[in-house]
RNA sequence: GGGCUCAUAGCUCAGUUGGUUCAGAGCACCUCGUUUACACCGAGGGGGUCGGAGGUUCGAAUCCUUCUGGGCCCA
């Protein structure tokens, strides 16, 4: 055997095992299901930190079940990614020479999916080398056929149930793209900028006039009013005024309206409610004109009056020394104030008012509240329902606007007149398909013989979100046949981050319970039954790993440093659900790039080096029938009580971990456990003398214990257990330990613990004085136990006395009453134990310490003893805590005892 | 501006209805050690007034108020 864990070999060659077997397959059948799907990740995705911890965390779970013996189904696929995915085709094009623009799209969409056939696979593949045990034969994609067609249905019915509309909405608009933007593609950040100081004259006393602050001085030619505070006593007068935009001379209003913050700038704010959100809430309040003067690549148009077909930053250059020669420049100012980019083209967001299919979700914000509220949908943790509530509370619920400029995703089955080409408004016709759409148009119109010619269909696609929301009905064909949903749906536990829970976690609350009872005929039916929120991985400056910052380190090469065990301890034992959790990978500071290095990964590896070593001790016993000693019997017996008792408690305490969603206690756990309790105790007990060989019963029970940890350990780090497992025992075809369900240990008496525990104390206490005595490992004292009634009933039993020799390295172990001559008093809980020294004592050195603890002792019999006087805590505190302290009283008394018989022979 | 969340050892975090005079773990650091599974190891050790201030309570890291400082979402 190898003398240090290898990941690589081992990992390469169980994947393919596991996947030849067919384990990661599901079909239903008569056992429960536990379902899992997969949040899809984007196309265009290539495996980072994020995906690693949260398919590790999937993982996990569906592993747990399948070793339940539930019908384990975990769902992957991928998302089509509208703006990226198609950001990436433009660019794709553009290095050969195609422009967008000068291809059909149906030309486009070939060539995109063409690139998705190339490169969409990526990220699942990585998901392999990580150990997801995913059904891969269910690979979905939003964009193929059956999940398209659903979107197109579930828009035709939403329109039919009259929740869908057309208007127009002031929306982040992205000039270089050419594309309304979703909140989330946006990226603020503080910018230098200046702010203007405009002057604008009255109307009938052009004298005087107010002055107003902005940082786009071109867009004064859209402004439709100057709003003042209402109670500014400054301007109030000048409320119902009207003043003159400068260089255009357009008599606009001064308006009257709180939102106006009376300290910035000069307490006066031009309005445009064409250019600016707030404007235009304000314009909609006071019933104002709204005049757009931009194009749609943010040129000025024909309603600017000036300085038509410049760019609107041309412009604002351009209009300075115009506005200072009117002398309507009062001054400037430097300005720092949060800027809003298109994350693709980080051009400069332009608030702009567009015509976009919006879905009502008053109702559907209702349903999604109230199922988390209710408990049919379980957060982990559950603190984030706080978030969920604020975002969908009546107050704050927004339409969502589904619409997007793109060609990439599905297109809006929208049909309209081409008579009605330049309306403003023009009617149309929702349909699945053209023919309907046309059928609908002649019915309304009454035109029978309209054709297809006379109709266009919309432009735009639906949000990618729009089909996400969709996922865990539609990768089960739900919508074409129930046969599937009908066993794997509710799915069980959605695990996602807690940045999407209103994108993509509500809206799917909303979608299952609009949709699910009519295709399954219950009555409500939620999407999931649970929700576990990963928390976001970061950098050690906090900052979240991405792609673009360049602070994420490369997931493959951490995967082929420590392996997919390792890096899968790694990650989640740094992860408390929810927690966000910063990564270790340190920065070099002479690159000033990220290293591919882990010391939480680098534990991961050592522990499964740990394991490795505890087999290889395991395989190389000389085996025997019966013990060569009683000692070793009985201690054997002792050890194997013990081990029995631990694992029963050990696998109570797992279960609760998993039903809490505490992954990252249950690893830690798991670790402490076969660490420390497993090798560095359990198989110290039962190691045999050098030279000695060990008994086949203790042998078994031994790969038995550690079969059953392998086990308890497999979802979490799948590969080196099957290892282990497989090397533990000659294993028949179709036992495997992914798949092979543990026999529950049930617990037979606690004392078994405590008893150990005491003994561990004992030899712990006489290690550390060894240690202290520099007393090297040969030498083999005698020692001495003082008669105490706990003492009497640990040792009466068999083997326990040898089993203290045999671990702190001791000749013997006997009562004793008096202090024996050349020993050294030890105490370990209350008990009293001497260790014979023959060396000489520093009287005045083991004085100080005898005194410094009965120092400490008094001090702590005195906190308690107040305690206990306080009639008020004796009658108020529940009676096992009292009774917690009167033991505690009990106990200090008792060691207290001993030291001061100590401090005393010491003479 | 509204809301959420966090602050515990040098670092990253536990601390589950308030109850030990030990506030835990891992890593890092220091000392010692090659004892026949493992130096990717073992045995020890240093290191915390639980962000500050006030309050409730017999008792507060834990509950309340407030301040400070991070992170995030929305506007």
């Amino acid at each position: 055997m190898e003398s240090h864990y290898q990941p690589a070999a081992i990992e390469k060659k169980w994947y393919p095992y596991w996947m030849d077997k067919g384990y990661f397959r599901s079909v239903p059948d008569e056992r429960e299901a536990y379902t899992i799907v997969m949040p899809p990740p984007n196309v265009t995705g290539v495996l980072h930190m994020g995906h690693m911890l949260n398919n590790t965390v999937q993982d996990i779970l569906i592993r747990r079940a399948r070793l339940e013996g539930k019908n384990a189904c975990w769902v992957p696929g991928t998302d089509h990614a509208s703006i990226a995915t198609e950001a990436k085709v433009v660019h794709m094009l553009r290095d050969q020479g195609i422009k967008k623009s000068d291809i059909s799209r149906e030309e486009f969409l070939n060539y995109a999916f063409e690139w998705k056939d190339k490169y969409g696979g990526i990220i699942l593949d990585q998901l392999k080398r990580l150990g997801a045990s995913c059904d891969w034969d269910r690979t979905r994609f939003t964009m193929e056929e059956s999940l398209s067609e659903a979107v197109i249905k579930v828009f035709v019915d939403l329109h039919s149930k009259g929740k869908l509309y057309r208007a127009m909405r002031m929306t982040n608009w992205d000039s270089e793209a050419k594309t309304v933007l979703s909140n989330e593609e946006v990226i603020y950040s503080e910018e230098k900028d200046t702010l203007y100081f405009l002057r604008y004259p009255l109307s009938d006393d052009p004298k005087n006039g107010l002055t107003i602050a902005t940082v786009r001085p071109e867009t004064i030619l859209g402004d439709t009013a100057v709003a003042v505070h209402p109670d500014d006593d400054r301007y109030k007068h000048l409320i119902g005024k009207t003043v003159r935009v400068p260089l255009i001379d357009r008599d606009i209003p001064v308006i009257g309206d709180t939102y106006v913050d009376m300290e910035f700038g000069t307490g006066a704010l031009k309005i445009t409610p064409a250019h600016d959100p707030n404007d235009y809430e304000i314009g909609q309040r006071h019933n104002l004109e709204t005049i757009n003067i931009l194009t749609d690549d943010a040129r000025l148009n024909e309603s600017a009056g000036m300085l038509i077909g410049e760019d609107r930053f041309a412009a604002r250059k351009k209009i300075l020394p115009m506005l200072e020669a009117g002398g309507f420049l009062v001054k400037t100012e430097d300005y720092i104030h949060k800027v809003g980019r298109s994350e693709r083209t980080q051009s400069i967001v332009e608030p702009r008012l567009t015509l976009q299919w919006f879905l009502e979700m008053g109702d559907f914000a209702k349903d999604a509240l109230a199922a988390v509220k209710d408990g049919e949908v379980a957060f982990h943790p559950p603190q984030f329902i706080n978030m969920y509530q604020n975002w969908l509370n009546p107050d704050n619920v927004r339409d969502w606007c589904i619409s997007r400029q793109l060609w990439w995703g599905q297109r809006i089955p929208a049909w309209y007149l081409e008579s009605e080409r330049e309306t403003e408004n023009p009617q149309s016709f929702v349909a699945i398909n053209a023919a309907e759409a046309l059928k609908k148009a002649q019915e309304v119109t009454g035109h029978a013989k309209l054709t297809l010619d006379d109709l266009y269909q919309d432009e735009d696609v639906v949000d990618t979100w729009f089909s996400s929301w969709l996922w865990p009905i539609s990768v089960f064909d739900g919508f074409h046949d129930t046969k599937e949903l009908d066993y794997y749906y509710p799915t069980q536990t959605l695990v996602t981050g807690w940045d999407i829970i209103f994108f993509w976690v509500a809206r799917m609350i909303m979608a299952g319970y609009e949709w699910a009872p009519g295709l399954l005929g219950k009555e409500k039916v939620m999407p999931f039954e649970h929700v576990y929120y990963t928390g976001m991985v970061r950098d050690n400056k906090r900052r979240k790993m991405s792609k673009s910052l360049g602070n994420s380190p490369d997931a493959l090469a951490l995967l082929e440093k420590y392996g997919a065990d390792g890096v899968r301890f790694g990650l989640l034992s740094a992860a408390a659900a929810g927690n966000d959790i910063v990564f270790d990978a340190p920065f070099d500071q002479k690159t000033k790039s990220i290293l591919n290095e882990s010391q939480l990964c680098d534990q991961g590896l050592r522990f499964c080096n740990k394991m490795w070593n505890a087999l290889k001790l395991i395989k190389q016993w000389e085996l025997v029938d019966k013990a060569p000693t009683q000692e070793a019997a009985q201690i054997n017996a002792l050890a194997i009580a013990w081990m029995q008792e631990k694992l029963a408690v050990l696998q109570q305490d797992l279960t609760e971990d998993y039903a809490q969603f505490r992954l990252s206690d249950g690893v830690k756990r798991l670790y402490k456990f076969i660490w420390d309790d497993f090798c560095s105790w359990y198989l110290e007990l039962v190691k045999p003398a050098y030279g000695s060989p060990l008994d086949r019963a203790t042998y078994d029970r031994t790969v038995d214990f550690y079969t059953e940890l392998m086990n308890l350990l497999h979802p979490f780090m799948p590969f080196v257990t099957e290892e282990i497992w497989h090397l533990l025992r000659d294993r028949a075809s179709g036992e495997d330990c992914i798949v092979t369900a543990y026999p529950c240990s049930t617990s037979i008496d606690p004392r078994r613990v405590e008893d150990m525990d005491l003994m561990n104390e004992m030899v712990s206490r006489i290690r550390e004085l060894r240690a202290d005595k520099q007393m090297p490992m040969r030498d083999t004292p005698e020692a001495w136990y003082v008669h105490s009634e706990k003492a009497e009933t640990l040792f009466a039993q068999p083997g326990t006395l040898a089993l203290v020799c045999k671990m702190a390295n001791l000749a013997s172990l006997s009562p004793v009453k008096e202090e024996p001559a050349q020993s050294l008093p030890v105490m370990a809980g209350t008990e009293k134990l001497y260790m014979a020294y023959t060396a000489e004592v520093n009287v005045e050195e083991e004085r100080q310490k005898l005194e410094e603890e009965i120092n400490y002792t008094k001090g702590f019999i005195k906190s308690v003893a107040n305690k206990l006087a306080n009639e008020r805590f004796v009658a108020g505190a529940p009676d096992e805590v009292v009774d917690r302290e009167r033991q505690k009283m009990a106990d200090g008394e008792t060691k207290l005892k001993s030291l001061e018989e100590s401090l005393a022979a010491l003479g």
